[in-house]
RNA sequence: GGGGGCGUGGUGUAGCGGUUAACAUGCCGGCCUGUCAAGCCGGAGAUCGCGGGUUCAAAUCCCGUCGCUCCCGCCA
């Protein structure tokens, strides 16, 4: 239907016989010259249809409206003397129609899908999908995607990995988040589950003899929606057997950093190599194991001084054991008067609150060299205090120091908020691509509750070789080989290298309280698997739509998806989910017990 | 499970106790042979998400509910 896409005439293709399909984009009716802006996925090219030329031509095109599908036949010609339009790729040419097809009408749409700019109602958006994914920022978003797909796919091609698909009607796994379920019919009573993730079938091909595998896998996680997070998502899961944990960092941060370079070139990487932080260090500086490093506020130790001061807050808690650690604000306080200091003060001390903390004290140094410490605890310090304080936190005139100490925990989560905070006055260069590496997690996770250790990432991560004989004396201190690639605050990716030796994986077992028979119950082909030669392996999974977000420098991931699903689950479009015929329910042998109002 | 935000012609917003519910854009009609966010003239289009309450009077205040969204829990 169509000899060339709107986005590809230019001047050298004068005179050419052309025939265009698409979408009419905007009309403009001069009375006895009509312009149509013809849309494609390509770009816009502008069709002239003259009244004494081409009358039957006109006639139509007097008839169509915005998102009216058109087939037009025309000749290309360079737009006359000083009305070529700059802004447009196809600008210097246009289309002299002596033909128009109407291929199908369109309502006048409920939303603009000319234009971009502007907010718009993101259920009525989700309610016409197939037009909102019309709109250039969704057709530039889903062809990045593709792009990048596709470069992940060339790139571990040349690196000799083969794309393996695995089941999506899978096992039910007790650890992790909730399971997606469907219900048997050929086997009454017993259900499937969606793969959380193909970790333990990617093991299996390892085992199996592939030795370098991946996949772009769908991946369903029954838990709450956010705006980073959908219950069906794309995983790039991957696996290499003989490595070791540095072999698949190398190879993952060089295919991120080509990711970059060649798919979105216009985005900046922030360091290369990519920075390395101790899990333990991202949770005292950051108070997160996803830090966003675009920006450098970080919570210091200065328990040692403050335990010398006379606030008897911190003196009892450094006397506990707990720590005090300090932010420096820089310039924040040099700004503000005394009224809305304390405002500021007062706001942060609200969110403290929140985060669990009894309090957050605070001082400001003043701008000029002369003045004093102003702020609630500024008494407590001795003027000798106050110097090593200073030089500790490498404090300016005008900074403002806030002060935390509590459980560690709760530490934590106030660093994490005060950072989330200021992080939103910053106007962040989305630009900046600031990845780093989390590493040197810990095996377990004491899980208080129900009085037992959790994987901290799953039960398959092969701790330390120098850790390992902790898992018989001392468990919650053995590191596990986990690494995670987080970029400006969102874990893009995590992975690690794996037991493949029963023994270990035995003893995992019954430290996060599985017994042996439970264990053989759910994992005994895994088991079984490791004893028939299964090498040493390792691996990473990459969050796809987190990565596109990122690269695409969208607010969410439904941004970068062709259909979402609504915060409440939902597809407001389809109306998915809905009830099942009362047939398909005596197949299945369900009887719904719906509670009662 | 909990906390916050939003909901006003098709769309985006203003109005925040008494307005003829305003503006822009879109839509419909007319004029116009070089426009490109076209222009000019005219017109239609809103019981202000829904239900209840307070009040002489509610888009506006209160309660409930539904939808979308952000966050905590949950989830790696």
């Amino acid at each position: 239907m169509k000899t060339h896409t709107c986005g590809e005439l230019r001047e050298k293709d004068a005179g050419t016989s052309v025939q265009l399909a698409g979408w009419v984009n905007r009309r403009r009716d001069q009375g006895g010259l009509i312009f149509i802006d013809l849309r494609d996925r390509w770009g816009i090219t502008q069709a002239v249809v003259d009244l004494e030329a081409a009358p039957e031509a006109h006639a139509i095109a007097d008839s169509v409206r915005n998102e009216y599908v058109l087939r037009i036949h025309g000749t290309v010609r360079i737009r006359p003397e000083g009305t070529a339009n700059p802004d447009l790729a196809t600008g210097d040419i246009d289309i002299v129609a002596d033909q128009i097809e109407i291929l199908n009408r369109s309502h006048t749409p409920p939303f603009y899908i000319n234009k971009d700019e502007g907010a718009l109602d993101e259920a009525l958006r989700m309610r016409h999908r197939y037009l909102d994914l019309r709109r250039e920022t969704m057709q530039q978003n889903i062809l990045l995607r593709h792009r990048v797909v596709k470069f992940i796919r060339d790139f571990l091609d040349a690196e000799d990995f083969i794309e393996i698909e695995t089941p999506i009607l899978f096992k039910t796994t007790p650890e992790g988040a909730r399971d997606f379920l469907v219900p048997s019919r050929l086997q009454p009573g017993m259900f499937y589950a969606l793969p959380q993730s193909p970790q333990q079938l990617k093991q299996l091909l390892m085992v199996g003899g592939f030795e370098r595998y991946f996949q772009i896998a769908r991946c369903f996680r029954d838990e709450d929606l956010r705006g980073d997070r959908q219950p069906e998502f794309t995983q790039l899961d991957l696996e290499m057997s003989f490595v070791q944990r540095e072999d698949v960092m190398r190879l993952m941060e060089q295919l991120a950093t080509e990711i970059v370079r060649q798919v979105t070139p216009q985005k900046r990487l922030i360091a290369q190599p990519f920075p390395r932080i101790r899990y333990r260090d991202a949770l005292e500086q950051y108070g997160t194991d996803r830090p966003d490093i675009r920006f450098d506020l970080r919570a210091v130790d200065i328990s040692e001084i403050a335990g010398r001061s006379a606030f008897p807050v911190f003196a009892a808690n450094v006397q506990a054991g707990k720590k005090v650690k300090c932010m420096r604000v820089p310039g924040l306080a040099g700004t503000l008067s005394g009224t809305q200091l304390r405002k500021v003060a007062r706001d942060l001390e609200t969110m403290a609150r929140r985060a669990g903390a009894k309090g957050l004290a605070y001082i400001t140094i003043p701008t000029d060299p002369a003045g004093e410490l102003k702020g609630p605890i500024g008494k407590f310090f001795s003027v000798e205090l106050k110097l090593e304080l200073l030089a500790a936190m490498g404090a300016q005139g005008g900074d403002l120091l806030l002060f935390m100490s509590d459980e560690a925990q709760i530490v934590y989560a106030v660093t994490d908020a005060l950072r989330n905070h200021f992080k939103a006055e910053l106007d962040l260069d989305d630009d900046l691509l600031a990845f780093c590496w989390i590493y040197d997690f810990p095996e377990f996770i004491w899980d208080a509750e129900h009085q037992r250790w959790d994987p901290s990432q799953h039960m398959f991560t092969m701790p330390l070789p120098e850790d390992l004989h902790l898992l018989d004396s001392d468990p919650g201190r053995a590191r596990g080989s986990q690494y995670d690639l987080v970029c400006n605050g969102y874990e893009v990716g995590g992975g690690s290298i794996r037991i493949h030796d029963r023994a270990i994986q035995e003893k995992i077992f019954p430290l996060i309280g599985q017994s042996m028979q439970q264990a053989i119950a759910e994992f005994g082909h895994m088991l079984e698997a490791f004893e028939y030669g299964a090498p040493p392996h390792g691996g990473m999974a990459w969050g796809i739509d987190r990565l596109v977000m990122l690269l695409a420098g969208a607010p969410n991931i439904r941004e970068v998806i062709a259909f979402p699903k609504t915060q409440g689950g939902t597809d407001i479009m389809a109306h998915a989910p809905s009830t099942a015929e009362p047939e398909q329910l005596r197949d299945l042998h369900i009887q719904l017990d719906m509670p009662a109002e």
